[in-house]
DNA sequence: TTGGGTATTCTACGACTCGTAGAAATCACA
DNA sequence: TGTGATTTCTACGAGTCGTAGAATACCCAA
């Protein structure tokens, strides 16, 4: 049931820094952006390139990142961008209750004034281009 | 960081069960409306009552139910309403990417058209006139 | 006041996830 | 072909979760 959800701190981090690059990655690249203090995702300790690479393997087969394999030092990319993969975390969310009315209440009633012009504008003008 | 959001399968179902109640619930009466057809948070096997008092406990721990401990059978209520737990965790993802409106972006252009007239109606917006 | 059923707490185990990384295997180039 | 870089394999320790037995606490009828 709710599976896009779990991704342990590591994980997330690395989703982040992936998610900030505007190319695919290596292991060696990501890590070394891990530590690096003008990242927002940032981290104290260096990790051993083998953690990367185990954390990498791991996000692939959840399906967060895919990697070329053709290229030698594998490159790895986040397979959907964030935004996609946080909206759909939070229709998964919504899709979990029965009366979405409410919920959706109450989630209006949390947002910050400048998100409630945003999504007035999203929601006057007409829908909606996919993918 | 995310804190909302870790529940269990069987913590989510027995969470489920006192969302549904009107009233509050002892272990026993949680335990017997797991089992119960007619409740959507159903489940084929019944528990043992210590394994329903062991969960209880948890999520008295995590917040998320408080105890009358005066009353002999403890009686158990959920500490928040599913729709505010459930806009909650929404709020929780959306607040953990720099950029909300890529997200709400995205989100909008998930919702269905019921929703998104919800939603309208919610932010003060004349619906679109479709259908 | 006590015996016995009921309710609650304590303790625990096995499966699984996650951070972490060494050891071993593989690869590519000089 | 040897060697450094890269990747895979294996694994451990901590933490969570479903699960529930054992031990304890509670309360009423006799």
């Amino acid at each position: 049931m709710v599976c896009m959800a779990n991704l342990g701190v590591l994980e997330r981090l690395m989703m982040d820094v992936l998610w900030d690059s505007p190319a695919p990655l290596t292991a060696n690249e990501l890590k070394d952006l891990l530590v690096s203090p003008d990242v927002s995702a940032s981290r104290a300790k260096p990790l051993a390139t083998t953690t990367i690479l185990t954390v990498l393997s791991r996000l692939e087969a959840k399906g967060f990142v895919t990697r070329d394999r053709d290229v030698r030092p594998h490159a790895y990319t986040a397979v959907m961008s964030r935004a996609a993969h946080t909206a759909g975390l939070m229709h998964e969310v919504l899709g979990q209750v029965p009366d979405r009315q409410a919920t959706l209440v109450r989630f209006i009633g949390g947002v910050t004034p400048q998100e409630a012009d945003t999504l007035r504008q999203l929601l006057g003008v007409a829908p909606a281009d996919n993918e």
